[in-house]
DNA sequence: CCGCAGGCTTGACCAAGGTCAATGCGACAT
DNA sequence: ATGTCGCATTGACCTTGGTCAAGCCTGCGG
């Protein structure tokens, strides 16, 4: 159940609940339990039955996928007020396709599938927004494979750095990085090595500037205009 | 608008129009545009405004991704009673993000957006039939990246023939290719020269047997076995 | 203030898969 | 039957990015 009223009032915010009414609001929220995890524990794993979905309240969640070699690929680095795995609520045999972890000390809402797909009937427009939800997300793996498949290491690195790209505190264009450099490397499917030798590439070519935890980005048409 | 009974019954049973009541799906069948393609011929390319989504009546559509440099990317072969382009409804900016083509005469069921989606309202059962359709694609997705990331080229084939082994005429297991070998090794992500190296590599092995079109396998659980 | 651990960088080397080019093999039309 | 066009195969070589190992920098606890 939802105690804190800071949290009712985000999840009542977020997209996949705006729509209902109260009433049903309110047995959602019944329903629903607040979960908290240390950094580095796990939520779930792949393979594993499913019977929730879930709402980042704070800290950040990763989603990946590891090889039996035991290699990791980051999907996906989750930060408060988004959801995930809603997906698998409409699948026949529920199992998470991906594992879940806290890389900080978070807390998230499990929102049990059950009650959620309940609550879902005859209401329209919150089967509505969950559509426009999954086809995004669609879109983006789309989007992913189509940089796996034609895209070199370089290329992938310049487009997530122009996608990322927003002022910084003193004006200038650039990425601020709040995950590690391997994490990085590991959500654009390359090696922490590979990524280091690329980024010292295109600030050599005066194409970035590396400040710290920041990227800089002095000139964006150069950057988009680069490709390697 | 939709004649052929032919085809409006193929519509009819279709997982996205099962649900809907006689009144809707007499005015989405009314809605409809039946469309002719030949061998060859494009249906939309990527970036194209998008305003329909299109179910296969007969023939074989490709869905592709095209880079810069002229080499494509084959995301999905599909074949008659197949949907696609239905997430495209449910975003934004409307624009088609791979591009289709026939690859042989087809014919298809054009489903004009504006008209589905208003159907959409009130049925509840529909949209959780297209929530189940787009989550299992999102899935398949979610493997195809797992797969890319994690997987060589030759156990990417070996899953690929795995996943679409059945009995053929004589009894024995294989699978039959009704594609050509470049667009085998498309789907695969690698290159035709690669995929005739892999397929030589396995059957000099005695794990896989070539047949012309098709590939059979002796033994499953020795392919399924083998890691490349 | 020092030491240590983790992550980042750099270098030397390696391997998977791509490229280019030549040849083989059907299927089909003439 | 035969020529031809396109796909498939094979070989020689190359490129990209991965691997392994060493050094380095930074932040943190004692």
């Amino acid at each position: 159940m939802l105690t804190r009223t800071e949290n009712r009032e985000m999840l009542r915010a977020h997209a996949l609940f705006l729509a209902f009414d109260d009433e049903r609001f309110e047995r959602l929220a019944a329903a629903a339990r607040v979960v908290h995890l240390e950094a580095g524990e796990l939520l779930f794993q792949q393979g594993e039955a499913a019977n929730a979905f879930f709402i980042v309240l704070s800290g950040q969640v990763k989603l990946y996928l590891e090889s039996r070699a035991g290699s990791e690929k980051i999907l996906a680095l989750l930060h408060p007020g988004h959801s995930f795995a809603e997906a698998i609520m409409f699948m026949q045999g529920p199992v998470y396709p991906v594992s879940a972890g806290a890389t900080e000390t978070t807390e998230l809402v499990a929102m049990p599938s059950r009650d959620y797909v309940q609550a879902l009937r005859d209401d329209t427009n919150t089967c509505l927004r969950l559509l426009g939800v999954l086809s995004q997300r669609l879109h983006a793996r789309v989007q992913e494979i189509e940089e796996l498949t034609l895209e070199s290491a370089g290329n992938r690195l310049i487009n997530h750095l122009l996608r990322r790209a927003e002022p910084r505190e003193d004006g200038s264009l650039g990425v601020h990085f709040d995950e590690t450099r391997q994490m990085l490397a590991s959500q654009l499917s390359i090696k922490p090595e590979t990524l280091s030798r690329l980024t010292r590439t295109l600030s050599d070519a005066g194409l970035i500037a590396l400040d710290g935890r920041d990227i800089v980005i002095p000139d964006l048409d150069r950057l988009r205009g680069h490709r390697m």
